[in-house]
This record gives structure tokens, sequence and C-alpha cells, in this order.
DNA sequence: GGCAGCTACGTGCAAACTGCATATTGCCTG
DNA sequence: CAGGCAATATGCAGTTTGCACGTAGCTGCC
């Protein structure tokens, strides 16, 4: 009953997942406009945890959904064609939010390996009281 | 091209995952073990994204199966019997490491945000650094 | 010409993860 | 006693992911 798949999640090394990959995907777009394949590369060169292909292309893909970025085929250079996404004011939004988002966590994260009791009220957190 | 649900999750407001989660989870255990409930109470008033109570006890036997943190059945008080956790040295480093990780993850918002729209009005693609 | 290899994008599938609702147990209060 | 809270857990459907594989265009090499 040990590790048959052994494609656990907290395992291994980390990943870039979720809300997470987008924003960093829509981060780089602030920057410049790119594609795909070299989104992923760059987030590879980042020193970030790293993602599939296959998964950069879909959350490209949603984003579009979303309407967080728009995208166009870009055939001027030889080679297959790229489709070219760049950012939208809505993806803007989205990435300042969740950029909030992320000061908040790295707060607590922060908080709690320097000591904990950084901002709550200590309600029962290091006290044993229990309102019974 | 049959339209799914429609609803995706990039959309609303954004919820704690995954790693996230967990690292959220190893963090507060660094400060003082605590059981599922306190846990999943302390997220809420974190003020970070929230996350259902059921993904929470999951979260916590996963990282239990992984080794990162470990239980036991506390029946001092009244009440349900409470699980309670406690991190070990492995779900220390994997929090180090996450939270390295975090910091690169941030670094990279960061300097999107504010490396290009502070001065440059220019709003063209094909400007940018080319590292190569 | 033939062919391997790289770029660039995309998809199928199974496993994993999540949200929601729901179930359970134990205790306390009106 | 019925209702409610504390505390944990699970079933189910929908979503996301990792991996592998497939397509297409171009380059270099013999």
């Amino acid at each position: 009953m040990a590790e048959s798949t052994g494609r656990k999640r907290t395992t291994a090394e980390p990943r870039l997942h979720g809300e997470m990959l987008a924003t960093s995907l829509l981060a780089f777009l602030k920057g410049c406009n790119a594609y795909g394949y070299q989104l992923s590369q760059q987030l590879s060169e980042s020193g970030l945890p790293q993602s599939d292909s296959g998964t950069v292309y879909r959350a490209l893909r949603q984003l579009e959904d979303s309407g967080f970025v728009s995208s166009f085929w870009d055939t001027s250079d030889q080679g297959p064609a790229r489709r070219m996404y760049s950012l939208t004011a809505a993806g803007e939004l989205f990435l300042r939010t969740w950029i909030d988002a992320l000061n908040r966590y790295q707060e607590v994260l922060a908080g709690a390996l320097a000591g904990f009791d950084t901002s709550a009220p200590a309600d029962d957190a290091g006290n044993e009281e229990e309102p019974s």
C-alpha cells in the first residue's frame, strides 16, 4: 500500500499550479507579450517551480477565456506560427488583486517562521485557555 | 467546441489550494500544534483566501502521509476528540523550501509590475531585453 | 533528396484534487 | 428532549494536472 503511483502532491519538489501559474504568466505578459513556448521557457529560467508545457498552454487558454489575456497568430517570423498573448486590462486587475493576496500569504508564513503571533489577537494560539 | 459549465477558476475570488494550503498549515503548526477545526478557523481569520474545511482535513491527512506532520487523538478536553497535529522535521524542511520558492515567486511578480510601467509609456512588445 | 532535430502548439487519458453537501459522534443549553 | 455547536470524515461530480503523444514548419547535415 505504499507508493504505487508515486505521484502524490506534497511529496516531491514543488510545481507551479493554478492561480500561481496563472499569475506568473500574467506577470510575464505585463512586461511584454509573448507566446506559450517562450513563457514556458521563462518559467524554467526564473528559478520558479516548473510546469508542464501542456499545462502552460492550457492555462493560457483559460486566461483568454476569462478575458485576462488576448491572443493572435503571429506568422511574421519563420518557423511554426506562434500564438502571441498580451495582457488585458482585466488581466492586470486580476494580477494586482492576486499579488495583494500573495503579500498577506507571505506575511503569514514569515510570521509563523519568525515566532508566530504576528497580528492575530492571540485568541488561543499559544494559550490553552479554552472557552468551556 | 462544446461549451462546458462555463465557470472557470481564474475568475472569482481566489481560493487556497495545493501547496499553498499545505504550506499555510505547516506554518501555523510551526508556532504551535493544533487540530483541523482550529486550523480551518485560523485560515479564515488570517485574511488569506479560504478553503473548504473538508479540503483542510484532507490536506492534513496528506501531509501526514508525506511525513510532514504527525498526529494523535486528543481527548483531554470535553467534546469530540480532536486530532492533534504537530510539525515534523521533514515538514519544517518542506516549509522552508516552499517559502524560498515563494520569495522567488514574489520577486518575479514585483519585478514585472515595477520594472516596466514606471517611466516607459511604450506599449509595444518588441523592445524588451533580449537575454540571449 | 532524405532524414533527424528543433520549434511551437495542441490533445487524450487516467490520476489527482476540489467544493459542496452530508453523516457521525460528543457535549451543552433552553 | 430537541436543537445546536464542535470536530472529523467521506461520497460524488466537476475540474485540473502530468505524461505521453501527435501535428506542422523550418534547419542542418550527409
